[in-house]
DNA sequence: GCGTCGATGTATCGAGCCGATACATCGAGG
DNA sequence: CCTCGATGTATCGGCTCGATACATCGACGC
């Protein structure tokens, strides 16, 4: 399960979930999620898109300014979300298995993570910072075994590894103690009861997603 | 140029010029020098193997305990440097071009440092640098650009995303001190000339930093 | 207006990558 | 002596994505 393409979906999906976009806008703010670097090619954002529509889940719509008897090429084809589409988006964001602690998969689930209620959010966080201890456990093994073989740049190599996963794991507690206190915060008092259909906004969210 | 496999070739050849290994050890070592994670797929492996051979640049051989007579599946094929293949090693560190300035192949040039000359390990670390501040300065104009769109979370997942970069450059630059004050004390008083053919800001470029 | 040039826009293809898989052998331990 | 997990070599096919093609738009100089 889970090819590489996944996340990619994943990720127009969410990007579709706040306004219908056309491909090469698509591509630009995808790199602008994705961390500014690390370019989507369109060699893998159109067969994604294709695959979507075939499956059911974004709609295409050639929006042209002039007559609809003329298309073409650079004709802008504006992909928006089906109501099915946005139950998958809702879907995938809340299934997170192992493969979503993984690095590049995490980070679009965290950019997401505003479309995403507090207890997904923090089952992710959480899960990513076991997988990084998980790794944490593992280098340090391989390092005691063979103690003394490396040289030194490779040893310098694998230090600063170890040091900016340990970062890593330390920047996910605090998130996960914000989200936390976040959530007591909302659950405590009131009735509690249905947190699960009412996941909209539970933390300050950047969000107030604009009701269409 | 510079195929994907390209890197994993360097990778094996770094390795070799230590020790004749065989596939499945090769394979071993390779996760190790990697970064202990991030295994390296046989899939991939034997074809590179293969393609090494066929170049000239390593040999194989079959130690077999028993009598030669016997090769079954499972005989171990050792492999080991040509002459021309510790050449190519050397070439291949020395020709230090931009992509080895990207992620991946920078681990792997770094983890062979012992194995190049100082000045050569100098200019990777600074063309490593200056990719690393190319993408700060993407990633900064970018943030700029759209100040107001992103939610909170997108906005922390780039915070630490420029944290982490930032934290990388400060790293190198320290290692850079430390390979200069070598540098210099190998070649102490003497005339300046030999140094570089060259290299227009072997030494100067981003080099501001704190020359305490 | 008119030529040109860079950004915008959609789209395809094939080399090559790698996860899954197969198969064989070895060593340890019940 | 038999099973099971580690060691060991090897291939294949689906998928990915960089390179590439093509068309149009807008701006700017002249």
């Amino acid at each position: 399960m889970s090819r590489r393409g996944a996340i990619l979906e994943l990720a127009v999906l969410g990007l579709l979930s706040e306004a219908p976009l056309h491909g090469y806008e698509l591509r630009r703010q995808l790199s602008g999620v994705l961390g500014a670097f690390r370019a989507v090619s369109f060699g893998s954002l159109y067969p994604c898109l294709r695959s979507l529509v075939e499956r059911g889940w974004i709609d295409e719509r050639l929006d042209d300014d002039a007559q609809q008897g003329v298309v073409s090429k650079r004709t802008k084809i504006t992909y928006e979300l089906t109501a099915e589409g946005k139950e998958q988006f809702q879907a995938l964001m809340t299934q997170a298995g192992p493969a979503t602690f993984e690095d590049e998969n995490f980070d679009v689930h965290f950019a997401f993570f505003g479309r995403a209620s507090s207890d997904v959010r923090l089952r992710i966080l959480e899960g990513r910072r076991s997988r990084l201890e998980e790794r944490l456990d593992d280098a340090r093994t391989a390092n005691a075994a063979r103690r003394q073989r490396v040289d030194s740049y490779t040893a310098e190599l694998h230090r600063h590894g170890l040091d900016s996963t340990e970062r890593e794991v330390r920047w996910l507690s605090e998130l996960i103690e914000t989200e936390r206190s976040a959530y007591s915060a909302t659950t405590t008092a009131p009735s509690p009861a249905d947190s699960a259909t009412n996941h909209k906004n539970l933390l300050a969210g950047p969000a107030q997603d604009k009701k269409e």
